[in-house]
DNA sequence: CTGAAAGCGCTAACAG
DNA sequence: CTGTTAGCGCTTTCAG
């Protein structure tokens, strides 16, 4: 197999010296008109490629992003990784996407993965586990990535502790939970069915709180029979709805932990005989486009999940522009970003007729 | 900023040489017990971690493989992103994902960019515009990258030259459309419209000429104003067929070009107050989970999505196991794979009532 | 089993 | 404007 070209064979070839191959290859650097045609005529005609690795080793940075996703297929971190991947191309890097289907460990040796990458800046995306064990290791990672000049990103998720250098882009969950509660409490419906989630899950957590806070404002007591967390999944939803049903449960609205739960739910609903929303009131969260191709649309929450993706990225590396000048360049004092969510109606909420389902 | 640990750092503390540091760290070779612990704990308490950039420089490869695809998001991408992904994971590799919204030149620069990171393998992802120049452009890549010991796998597009160095992982695209046709033909639809895809890509081609031979075999004329291609999206079916709709254009059932324009043609078709199937049949293609949401349910091909990713690093890269032993290791004599297509028959066709809708 | 030393390919001073 | 010369951090013969 022939070895691949080289600075040296280019500054062979072309007649000068490796420095000169190297600023003509940067760009940014003085270099008279006719040796650079020299040195990008051997470059073509040796097939020549730089070596990433031994660019980023000789000191420029590696010029990668790197992000930690359960899974690219969930529309979910689907948005947020392309979010990601634009705002990471727009400053010039390559985006490295890992799933861990939900396994922390996984996670945690993602982490190590991309800072063995040098990744300019590691991504972490969606809720986290509440444990105290875990938010050590996340913690030692962020100052691990820090001191070596590299950014952990917490995206959709809560800090692991004060002083731990970490950046995080959020969104108002609680905020969004609580709106759509109320939207629901608006149209009479006082037994709201929470369905899904995974219970020690942030994301769950905050959902929760602004759901509760939202019928305690308005005088409901919070039943715990109808809160059913679980998975964030479509076969959860239809399965333990299912269930449900036939248990007798009585409410008239069921507030889906996200819009996939909400289609397994809708189905469960529709093969009980029950319509949504005329029987029962159904909404979701999260916002995705599948939201929108149900029937009837679903009433949920609009999260800016593509936006958080590009802040995330935004906060932690210079861009392309400033790049030039990128000691220039510094992570905003803030740290921290909080996105706006809102409710988005549609037509899978009717007011209460009186009866309650169940 | 405190620099970073490096091996040297770790065998000074562990007093033993950088050679050893590197032998522990690697496994793979006898190193006494006592010398590898304390090694171990030199590299904890430094918080050390290999620098994979030096790693790669220094022989080993980057231990990477690299996709590309038009978008994230869409679940065709998605799907085929998730099988890449997975078989990288279990094959010790990372995944550098790439978007080109569909631009061939982000394409072509894309190749570039992970050839430069020494990607072990590069997947080019979904149908390619047959241009001549383009399809040159592509082979002069495939060429450098395996002169670089890397392979450029082509993942459902067409091979662009017969001794052109690329591996390919397709699946039975003419073959699905024929099926998908066939089974319209035989509920009694002769007037199909066919609707999406762009016109120049090789996937729209290979669908419509499914399409047509199965026309062709009933003795059915294809008629030029039943064919309607333009994008892969839920806008383009749902405003193209609206404007055909009003047209007075007259069919009795649509075959969308993939589930997508389905979603956009449905939508399409339910505000003109046509019902389907009844009044009106539909068929998508890809099998998306999406297909399973609409209602009616829809009939469409299933296309092994997931199998394709996982095929394509599977026959470019030697896997975690085999790879103590990688230089056993050898592509297939194939190089190619061909998955098969199968229609998934749910409720979006019905048999032809007479009437013509237009 | 362990150490010494030679690069891998590139960039970045530092001199001209 | 261009050449020389050190490394960047790791793996890998080749010798003990």
């Amino acid at each position: 197999m022939p070895r691949r070209a080289t600075v040296i064979d280019v500054a062979r070839r072309a007649e000068v010296s490796s420095a000169t191959v190297s600023r003509v290859l940067n760009g940014h650097y003085p270099v008279a008109r006719a040796t650079r045609e020299r040195v990008e005529a051997a470059v073509r005609e040796l097939g020549y490629v730089v070596n990433a690795h031994a660019r980023a080793l000789a000191g420029t940075s590696s010029r990668t992003v790197g992000i930690i996703v359960h899974d690219v297929v969930d529309p979910f971190f689907a948005h947020i990784a392309r979010g990601v991947e634009r705002a990471a191309s727009e400053a010039g890097r390559l985006c490295m996407v890992c799933c861990t289907h939900g396994d922390p460990r996984r996670e945690l040796a993602f982490v190590d993965l991309l800072h063995e990458q040098r990744a300019d800046a590691v991504v972490l995306v969606g809720g986290a586990h509440s444990d105290r064990a875990y938010a050590r290791e996340v913690a030692r990672r962020a100052r691990d990535l820090h001191s070596g000049g590299a950014r952990l990103v917490l995206c959709g998720r809560p800090s692991v502790g004060r002083d731990v250098p970490t950046l995080s882009v959020e969104y108002d969950n609680e905020g969004g939970a609580f709106a759509l509660t109320d939207h629901l409490l608006t149209q009479g419906h006082e037994r709201i069915l929470y369905l899904g989630g995974p219970p020690d899950l942030s994301t769950t957590r905050d959902r929760l709180a602004g759901h509760r806070r939202a019928l305690e404002l308005r005088g409901v007591t919070p039943a715990p029979e109808l809160v059913h967390t679980g998975a964030f999944s479509p076969a959860f939803g239809h399965r333990r709805l299912t269930e449900l049903l036939a248990s007798g449960l009585t409410f008239s609205a069921v507030f889906a932990a996200n819009d996939m739960v909400a289609i397994g739910a809708l189905q469960a609903l529709e093969e009980a005989g029950l319509r949504v929303p005329d029987d029962v009131s159904l909404v979701g969260y999260d916002d995705v486009p599948a939201a929108q191709v149900l029937r009837p649309r679903l009433t949920t929450v609009h999260v800016p999940l593509e936006e958080m993706g590009r802040q995330a990225v935004r906060i932690a590396v210079p861009d392309a522009e400033s790049d030039a000048e990128s000691c220039a360049w510094q992570p905003p004092p803030e740290g921290g970003l909080k996105l706006g969510t809102h409710i988005v109606v549609r037509d899978s909420v009717a007011a209460r007729q009186g009866r309650v389902t169940g």
